[in-house]
DNA sequence: CTTGACCCCGCAGCGCGGTACGGGGTTTAG
DNA sequence: CTAAACCCCGTACCGCGCTGCGGGGTCAAG
């Protein structure tokens, strides 16, 4: 009847399990959140954007470290935020470079579809080869 | 000092591990190569390529089963082009929306630095919440 | 006041994607 | 010819990110 929501409620409302979220506690990706009386978590409504963001973030293939530091650009205590800004932008220039490789693999795909479109067998479509003429390397 | 290169070779060019070559070998990422009279592996230099866009294509966060799924799309022994299409622009589709997904992140992590550049503390930037108000969901 | 859904905690187990080990044979540089 | 470096295979093990289980307490609807 409060704005303090059970762990049950907060997993579903942001999709994850109960357990999910006990561990991302244990694991410091979501602070500890208060109390009742008899020791059940209260979590205030913030919590399921926070939850909503991890698991958009793993599937862009971000590790929970990663997401951590991520997460932790805010809510510094009290950090100059030059100390955040040049993580932030260590971050940005990392997420360019998916970008990037997401585009290049996107642009192999669409020369696939472009150019088989009426071709005879696959096997002999040539095109196919540039899912695999990525550049040379990086990283 | 032929054309056939030995595992370890192709594990050097393609910055890998030589176990990792044969997981993937178990795991049909990658054919099985022929084989010298002694049992030892004889690659041809394609495969580096091969093992590149693995790596690449992981670090992006798709699973060696979406990867293999990727890779299938070429050298499909008799299939029709039609079907390989489809798969290519379900494929165009996903990377479509991690591509926006990122976009939305870089936006937020821009604003970061934008306007947290010489405010004061941290802990009372309101734009760093831009990190947590991504899209409500999807998928 | 009972019953069922919920919560607590700790610990075991799982699937993924490797990584290492051990015991053997092969190749090649010196 | 020998020693180092490489290869084979099978199996075991690892870290990550959960997921489930058991044994217990709690809370709200009927």
């Amino acid at each position: 009847m409060q704005a303090h929501l059970t762990i049950g409620k907060v997993a579903r409302a942001a999709r994850t399990g109960v357990e999910t979220i006990r561990y991302y506690e244990r694991e410091g990706l979501i602070a500890a959140p208060a109390r009742s009386g008899s020791g059940y978590r209260q979590y205030v409504p913030d919590v399921i954007q926070r939850l909503r963001f991890i698991r958009e973030a793993k599937d862009l293939g971000f590790s929970l470290k990663e997401i951590k530091e991520l997460l932790s650009l805010r809510a510094m205590p009290g950090k100059s935020s030059g100390e955040v800004k040049t993580r932030a932008l260590r971050k940005i220039a990392d997420i360019e470079q998916r970008i990037a490789a997401l585009r290049g693999m996107k642009r192999a795909l669409t020369q696939i579809t472009a150019a088989c479109a009426g071709c005879g067998p696959v096997s002999e479509c040539p095109i196919l080869d540039a899912l695999e003429s990525e550049k040379p390397a990086r990283l």
